[in-house]
This record gives structure tokens, sequence and C-alpha cells, in this order.
DNA sequence: CTAATATAGTTAGCACGCTAAACAGTTTAG
DNA sequence: CTAAACTGTTTAGCGTGCTAACTATATTAG
């Protein structure tokens, strides 16, 4: 198997970051394999699922800060999904500057679809993997990720 | 501290995947800002040290190999340390295809430099981190890299 | 009430991974 | 010995993250 218990991370030595990458170019090239029959890919999912799970009806800047991505990003995803008819920006009563973001009837039809292809693939990519290692593994990235954000300070902790 | 242990992977679905970019991210951005006055940044700095440690006068093909990119993703990187006059490509007498790669005596120096200025960002990143918990990191990802190359095949494991 | 400042969103363009296709040189088959 | 197939490199262009700068609206100060 891939996996032999005694792997220390100095062989990866200075390269833990690269693979890191790695890892994650190949996990989101193999959800976007099983998205492209949907015509969907892994950024438009993340922003649906993000709608449906954390509150439809929020502000772009809000959806980009519970995606962690900046807003120029998120606004050409919107784009792409507003194309599709799966998501729609209607005009906030409150504010004119900013839109309110809504799932379609057709973007929650797709949005179920998608959820089921998705968990399918996730189990395949970490399958092997106890719930202690994924516990570990979503421990150090969030401790990894805090240490960067400390580091670029005062810049980036200024979203 | 922003590493409580009771962080749940579950909290982070289905996004452990995107956590994971995300902390990939800032580690580069902290590491090319590091680098970014002495002119260099991460992915120029992973080709010098790749050729550095194995072995100067390989191919471009061989290197991408072991930077495991493409060789198109070299390319770009190569003309930008050759125009820095940091690598040079030399005509392979056994390959009129091919090139062999060396680093300048510059290249050398500048590389020297570098290597300072990574370690102490690497230890800051990694700040708060056991040897026990990289070891986990790097088994873990190694690990996920191989599911989703298996899942990929036959395409992608056809390097 | 106007002028200055701040904020939501968009547009333009960079970085660096990728694939597809072109080109030149090498190897193999007949 | 030539034609076909293969291989090392480059070029062109995509995807998705980013920053900088613009527009339009909202808020705050005087």
């Amino acid at each position: 198997m891939n996996n032999p218990n005694n792997i220390s991370h100095k062989d990866l030595q200075p390269s833990l970051g690269a693979a890191m990458g790695r890892a994650q170019r190949l996990w989101r090239e193999a959800i976007n394999r099983a998205l492209e029959p949907e015509g969907s890919n892994e950024s438009r999912l993340q922003v649906m699922l993000t709608l449906k799970n954390q509150g439809e009806g929020c502000s772009q800047k809000v959806l980009a800060q519970r995606l962690c991505i900046e807003m120029p990003s998120l606004t050409r995803t919107l784009n792409q999904l507003q194309a599709q008819a799966l998501v729609e920006r209607h005009a906030d009563p409150n504010d004119g500057r900013a839109h309110t973001l809504w799932l379609t009837p057709k973007g929650h039809r797709e949005l179920k679809k998608l959820e089921q292809s998705i968990n399918l693939v996730r189990q395949q990519i970490l399958k092997g993997l106890t719930d202690a290692q994924l516990d570990a593994l979503a421990s150090i990235i969030l401790h990894i990720e805090g240490n960067a954000r400390d580091l670029l300070q005062p810049d980036r902790n200024t979203q």
C-alpha cells in the first residue's frame, strides 16, 4: 500500500507545503471529473453548498467570508452559476449596492445530485484513513492556517 | 490558541480539501513574502533546491518528475531563473532535443541565502506542531495523494 | 445639506498549476 | 535508407486563487 507508517516528515523536507498543494490539486481534479457530467465543478459546488448550509439570502461579501475566498473570485463563480440558472442575485432592499443570493429551485435539485456524486468521491479519496487521522489532519491544517495568518498579519487578517 | 484539540473533521465537512488548499495558499504566500526581497519565490526556490539536492545536469523531463509538476510549468519557471542568470540550460551532447540543467555560481550563492530565509518561515509556520504531528501529516497527505491518483487512473499515473 | 470617507460589487490583469497541440530530434520497422 | 512512431521542449490558452483600481451607493462629519 502507499501508506507505510514509517514515513517521516523529514523525508518530505522541505516540500511538505508542496505535497499539500499536490494532494489538494489531485483531490480537486478527482472531484471535477465526477462533477463534469453534471456540468459542475468543485468551486461552483462549494458555493452552492455553503449557500444552502449556511443560509440563503446573504450578501456576496458574507458568502465570500464564509468560503474564505476574495470577492472577485466569488463574482466569477456566481456569474457561472447564474448563467446556469442555479443561483440568482436579487437586489437587497436595504442596501442599493448589495445583492442577496438565492438558489433557484433548479439549483436545489441539481445540488442534491451533486452531493451524492461528491460523497462517493470523498469516500474513495479518504479510503483507508481512520476518523482519528482525519481529526488529526483537520486540526493540523487549521493550526498551520492560523500560524500562516499570524505571520502574514496585519495585511491578511484584515480580510 | 487556534488549535483546540477537539476539532472534528466533521466540522470541516465537506470542505477538508478546501481547507488544505487554503493552508497551502497561505503557506506559499508567507514564503513568497520572505523571498520577495531576494527576488525569488516559492516555485523558483523549489526548482533550485531540487536541482541542487537531487543532482545538477539532469534534463527538464527528469526535473519535472522530481518536482511532480508538468513540463510546461517547469519551462516557465526555468525561463525566469535563466533570465535571472541563476540557472543555465546546456545542450545535451547525447540528445539534441534535451537540455541539461545547471545552477550558475550566482545561483548557488543566492540559493544559500534563500535557504536561510525559508527555514525561518518554515519554523514559524509549523510552530506548535510536534514531530509526531508532522509525521502524521506527511503520511496522511501521501495517502490521500495515492488514493486520488488511483482514482484518476489510468489517465494520471501515466505521467 | 454637502463633502469626505467607507463599503458592495465588478473589471482587469497576475501567478502558477494544468492540458492540447506544434516542433524538432531520436528511435524503430520494413 | 526512409517512413512511422516516439520523446523532450515549447507555445497557447484554461481555471481559480489573488491584488489593484473603478463604480455606485451608504454613511459620517462639519
